[in-house]
DNA sequence: GTCTGAATGTCAGTCACTGACAAGGGGTGA
DNA sequence: TCACCCCTTGTCAGTGACTGACATTCAGAC
């Protein structure tokens, strides 16, 4: 982060960053699958979050209002966080590559809650879509309140839902 | 597609592209921005389409029902244009790194929608909202349909509608 | 104390992409 | 008809992301 501010992120090169850590370049590419993924790791805690909180949900409710409920529930976690995601978005949205990895860990996430929805009984085709749906809504969310702290997540959640709602 | 298709998109080299179509691997990439650019061509016609299309649409109606209605229009082309698309979407599903790029002109598409949504008076962040979920239905629906041409678009488009609806 | 496996360093190589400059080729105006 | 010009292409050299192969180190198991 500290080069990604001062010279951009196209302009710091993977030695660079390397050196920085202490490690030769060879070793920074050991640890990350590309240079861009050296600012997508905390998906992994993210998806843990939100996986074990669609378990808590009750089975019976629509597959979105079960979605909803885990967006909800992690909003804590990523209001904590904003310290470190709110500069990392900075360098994001200067950077069209960083969007279009955001973009595929976004789908990625998506696909991962199809899959959550499925164990739940939701059938494949119908869980894909509703996870599509769901996941469009809260990057919208998140990427909004990254530009505007307040209000909170928890608060535009509720409203993008009656948005959503409104419409059609 | 020749080449893509015999050895996949990552093993084929920009410089043997360029030598198949006859020019330098220079004169390539003053063509297109990057390799994986070459096969996201289309994407300004369908604009086009998509941007003239929602023009015919009743200013009064929903946002979401403009996009439909515009989506719908589009059908017959996408519909025509399915001996090209078929193999292109073969490649790219094989090929993450043009997923990626694949998801990024999704997200510019829905921009350039929202934009157009704007022009016919849509406040600025509602039109964003229902151009992100109007394109990931209609994006959702594109890539089943490529996987599986009968039911056709149209239909398809029907029915997400409605799943969309039923969803909550 | 030795052995072993995992993490790291070293080196050479491929390939995507770029800037700078030269060379052709067709259309335009004198 | 010819000089001129602009646009496209070719050539060349260079940077930087990434990879495979091999050597090395080093902490912990035995």
């Amino acid at each position: 982060m500290d080069l990604f501010g001062k010279q951009g992120f196209d302009s710091t090169t993977a030695a660079e960053i390397a050196a920085h850590a202490g490690v030769t370049e060879r070793t920074f590419f050991r640890h990350f699958a590309d240079k861009r993924e050296v600012l997508f790791d905390g998906q992994a805690v993210l998806l843990e979050a939100l996986l074990s909180a669609i378990d808590e949900v009750p089975r019976d409710a629509p597959p979105l209002d079960t979605l909803f409920r885990a967006f909800r529930s992690v909003c804590p976690l990523l209001e904590a966080n904003r310290p470190f995601s709110e500069p990392r978005q900075a360098v994001i949205s200067a950077t069209p590559s960083l969007q279009e990895r955001e973009r595929a860990k976004t789908a990625a996430l998506a696909e991962a809650l199809a899959e959550a929805l499925r164990a739940l009984g939701v059938p494949g085709e119908r869980a894909a879509f509703a996870a599509q749906i769901g996941m469009t809504v809260f990057a919208h969310v998140t990427v909004a309140w990254l530009n505007e702290a307040s209000p909170g997540l928890a608060e535009r959640l509720d409203r993008a839902e009656e948005d959503l709602r409104s419409l059609m």
